[in-house]
RNA sequence: GGCGGAGUGGCUCAGAUGGCUAGAGCAUUCGGUUCAUACCCGGAGGGUCAUCGGUUCGAAUCCGAUCUCCGCUACCA
């Protein structure tokens, strides 16, 4: 019996810090596909783990004084802690720094360098000296050094790149061909628009200025910076060999069926990811999906603003498959999900205390009520029955339809729709009015019998989402059959069998009490303010009319009369040009976003008004020490803006 | 600047190929019930489907313009 397979991995964490609970939503989204795909009978290998290289984790070890090895067997253990008390179900965690990893990632990179696909040439970044840390263009803000606040200079290392162009085309028509490949499919054209259609540049994939990464085997000095050890985790965690024989996890799972991945990282995972397994003529994964995020408030995580949430806090207060629930279901397909405190209580409180552990405390209590714990068989059955079975047959099937297509939350509705069903037929059918005449026994035993069998169908689909609660509630119902097969009927409750006790599942949490016992500051600054708050910050930040300043702000731009001496066209970049302008004694260089309205030559001998103290800033690779004003109007026609008559260069202007 | 997405009751969202009185959950309110965790069930209120114009017998759904928000991206300075 050859067993259908499912592989499936979350992104690797980054060892830099301890994760918070929107890194660990990812984990426990993860989790639930894979355990509903075993439920489903597949074979599943579920991957995770973390990502330990790199000059981030080196700076931060140094910091703490301490190795990074140090450093990341510190944080690795705590994702794995994580991840094992949100009980998510992974098969293999791997690390990068495992040996193993470590070595293929080498024989990987010496084979493309081999046959061509990584070769050497120079990096250009900035560089901040007391740091000792490259940076790119982007990384940096005002151009100085986002660690220390430094100015940088521009310098560039040796380095070894990968050339991405050689695979545009296919990827271009994989992508094209299989238009479930990236997920959600607004993704698929912010990749295909800004990366693909402009032509990719080739990857730097080394770095010299670092020593904490996994060696470049034939050059000393330089390691392999981050997509291709990062990356190759997803292969190397089967035993991927590049050299020859891969080992039988490999070819068993190979190629994943999915990776799930935050949205911000999916240009790697669906362009760069792809092309170095074109380049090892290794097959594409099925499918990638870029998760939202989960947001507090309104407000992405992060530390600066304060708002970090961690899953152990969580859990805490509120239990492993609250919080579960909570994330897997707050979490639209393609839609950023929020976390407060208030959203949290509610759901546990209505979706989990009172539709499920209610429907299930209630039954139980029934059955030892009125048949001693003995479950009945369905002897009786009335038409009015029909709406109850029918609907929870046709749940698995819903559930595992949305599942399909990643739509988690989707798929636990369907469950919860059964679920208030359930409550719904204990109304229709008043167990209790039953019970008083002797003569209504037999239907009594068998409304209780459905419903437990329905509470059983539910259970079993729940412990995809839901494990512990899952499992709890089967104890209870003294449920023996849990497997898919066993849902696709509606007799899968053994008569005779005794129901364990009725014991709460969720107790119902009284909010106020509940946010001042996690922080009494907290419960008020969480209370009613974020949305608000937030609808106030973005309206005034557009301001309608431009503010009125005093000459005391005026005065603060330097404004000087300046004569171009020289202008030429930007050499890397078709709407700048570069001019050399005399203001005064001094020359400077201003790159300027006027192409296509002057031709360099017209440039020469004119006399505009620049602005002498902006900071200077690299346009495309070349330094602009100012700016030139200019008049445009909404058509796009622009005209420079200059002096009346003959003055001299240098003259202020204001 | 370019590309893309979105704007539906207090909140979170559904609403292929245009068609009965625009739906669901939560929240609110009224009623019922008591097996159960002050729970469950039923009813009700509440929406100019961002704005303006157009196509059509008929549009939340198609077209154009405008406004707002969001994402990605850039050779804005």
């Amino acid at each position: 019996m050859s067993q259908k397979t499912y592989y499936i991995t979350t992104a690797i964490a980054y060892t830099s810090k301890t994760p918070h609970i929107g890194n660990t939503y990812e984990a426990v989204l993860t989790d639930a596909i894979a355990r509903f795909k075993r439920l489903e009978g597949y074979d599943v290998f579920f991957l995770t783990g973390t990502d330990e290289h790199g000059q981030k984790i080196q700076l931060q070890a140094q910091e703490e004084g301490i190795t990074p090895q140090a450093h990341v067997d510190k944080i690795a253990g705590e994702v794995r802690d994580i991840w094992d008390f949100m009980n998510t179900s992974y098969d293999k965690f791997i690390r990068t720094t495992d040996e193993e990893h470590e070595k293929t990632v080498q024989k990987i990179f010496k084979r493309l360098y081999d046959q061509g696909d990584i070769y050497k040439g120079s990096y250009e970044g900035w560089y901040c000296t007391p740091c000792e840390s490259f940076f790119t263009e982007s990384q940096l803000e005002e151009n100085v050094c986002p660690d220390c606040g430094r100015p940088v200079q521009k310098t560039s290392e040796e380095a070894y790149f990968l050339k991405l162009s050689k695979y545009e085309k296919r990827l271009m028509d994989h992508i094209e061909t299989h238009p479930e490949f990236i997920q959600p499919e607004s993704r698929k054209n912010e990749m295909v628009n800004n990366f693909l259609k402009s032509g990719l540049q080739d990857l730097c994939v080394s770095r010299t200025s670092f020593d904490w990464g996994v060696p470049v085997t034939f050059d000393e000095g330089h390691v392999i910076y981050v997509w291709i050890d990062a990356l190759s985790n997803y292969i190397t965690g089967l035993n991927y060999n590049p050299e020859g024989e891969s080992g039988p996890l490999f070819n068993k799972y190979w190629p994943a069926d999915v990776h799930i991945i935050g949205k911000d990282i999916l240009r790697f995972h669906t362009i760069y990811w792809p092309i170095m397994l074109m380049a090892l003529n290794v097959p594409l994964p099925k499918q990638v999906f870029g998760h939202p995020w989960l947001m507090v408030g309104q407000d992405k995580m992060s530390k600066s603003l304060g708002n970090v949430v961690y899953a152990e806090d969580l859990v805490k207060h509120f239990g492993v498959d609250a919080v579960r629930y909570f994330v897997l279901h707050e979490m639209p397909f393609a839609q950023d999900g929020t976390l407060t405190y208030e959203l949290l209580i509610a759901r546990t409180n209505s979706d989990l205390a009172n539709i499920l552990g209610n429907l299930v405390n209630r039954t139980v209590a029934m059955v030892t009520k009125y048949f001693d714990g003995v479950i009945q068989p369905p002897t009786k059955a009335e038409t009015i029955d029909h709406e109850l079975t029918d609907l929870a047959l046709k749940t698995p099937g819903k559930v595992a339809e949305k599942m399909d297509q990643l739509k988690v939350a989707e798929a636990m509705d369907a469950i919860w729709t059964l679920l208030r069903r359930s409550n719904k037929y204990i109304d229709e059918t008043c167990p209790w009015i039953l019970a008083k005449e002797e003569a209504q026994k037999e239907r009594l035993g068998t409304v209780l019998y459905n419903l437990l069998e329905s509470i059983r169908i539910s259970a079993v689909l729940l412990s995809a989402f839901i494990p512990e609660t899952a499992s709890k509630i089967l104890d209870q119902i003294n449920a023996t059959k849990k497997d898919w097969a066993s849902i696709q009927t509606f007799t899968g409750t053994v008569v005779g069998d005794h129901v364990g006790v009725a014991e709460v599942l969720f107790a119902r949490i009284d909010e106020k009490q509940k946010l001042i016992e996690i922080n009494p500051a907290m419960a008020e600054e969480l209370e009613d303010q974020p949305k608000k708050q937030k609808q106030q910050k973005k309206k005034e930040k557009p301001p309608v009319i431009v503010e009125e300043i005093g000459i005391e702000d005026f005065s603060k731009v330097v404004m000087k009369v300046g004569e171009v001496i020289a202008c030429e066209k930007h050499p890397d970049a078709n709407k700048l040009l570069v001019s050399q302008i005399k203001i005064g004694e001094e020359v400077r260089q201003i790159v300027s976003g006027i192409a296509h309205a002057y031709e360099p030559a017209e440039m020469v001998g004119k006399k505009l008004i620049v602005v002498t103290n902006l900071k200077p800033v690299n346009l495309r690779g070349v330094l602009s020490e100012g700016m030139i004003l200019a008049a445009s109007d909404q058509a796009g026609h622009l005209k420079l803006g200059t002096v009346d008559g003959d003055i001299a260069s240098g003259s202020e202007v204001r």
